[in-house]
DNA sequence: CCGAAGATAGATACATTGTCTCATTAAACG
DNA sequence: CGTTTAATGAGACAATGTATCTATCTTCGG
């Protein structure tokens, strides 16, 4: 269930993130964007690099990998074990359901969390600045092959 | 804003729930459930380990911790800033509001969250099982004073 | 094109937060 | 008590990231 469809390659989204803020084109961010536009999947900073040349230092990945976020172009992914992923982006704020069986991920759309969160948070006497969800579950294909199997 | 009052002190319902789960009485032990009965805030392995004599092993402490977390006398709680952070917990699944300037937390209670998860991964042909949720915002003292100052 | 200014790279040391191993010690229990 | 077995503390190791430093590459004005 790979995201494989794309109008601009993610490869281009990444670099074009990276002029729009003034951060100067380098081959060492092309070949990263370009590997980071090969991932069907969130992943992880090393296992990142070892799709790398190890020519290309981990400073280098680590840096690029924060720049990215900053920029929204990659959103970080905490998993169920505490393990910290990045996954390619969509602008804006929203969330993740994670299948806890295939490791997939989709993003969490028409949610009014946001307004669940505002009403009680107010009740507690709360201002909201901003929150973090993650979701765990069994996606539609793993959760009906589920149910056949056990 | 501390939590002070206490009708069963925090240290014994530590003690009790290592004993309950068939884990010695310790001396290590004990002077850990003292030290996080003091604690009127969340807080860090580190951070405790330092109130703490130094003859108790580093591994102590963060074995300690760990039972106490699968015990449900404790839970995590991730700052905004990417921060994991101990705290005394209530039973049960709950989650915590933030607040990013005074850096006190508060249950939120009366939530219907997990009805607007449940339904909403649904329409996503998902199948819930877990999830964990942060919230950061300013307490109501902080967003008073706030208002006041700024 | 060239050269200067400044951002960036890679190497590597360091930091943080844990986990694992292992010999020693201490609890629990008959 | 003594035996059994869990628990401790020391320290190695691991994973993940940040800081520092010098050399190098980009960019851009001329």
């Amino acid at each position: 269930m790979a995201l494989k469809k794309r109008s601009v390659s993610a490869t281009d989204r990444i670099l074009e993130a990276l002029e729009e803020r003034g951060y100067r084109s380098t081959a060492p961010r092309r070949t990263l964007a370009a590997a980071i536009g090969e991932q069907d999947r969130h992943f992880t900073a090393e296992g990142l690099r070892k799709q790398l040349p190890p020519s290309l230092g981990r400073a280098t990945v680590y840096r690029t990998l924060k720049i990215l976020v900053e920029a929204e172009v990659l959103c970080r992914v905490l998993l169920e074990d505490g393990d910290l992923h990045y996954q390619l982006s969509h602008r804006g704020h929203h969330h993740h359901l994670l299948c806890v069986h295939c490791g997939s991920s989709q993003d969490l759309t028409g949610c009014d969390i946001e307004d669940v969160l505002v009403n009680t948070s107010a009740r507690h006497g709360f201002e909201l600045s901003g929150h973090w969800l993650e979701v765990y579950g069994r996606c539609r294909e793993c959760a009906e092959s589920g149910k056949a199997a056990a």
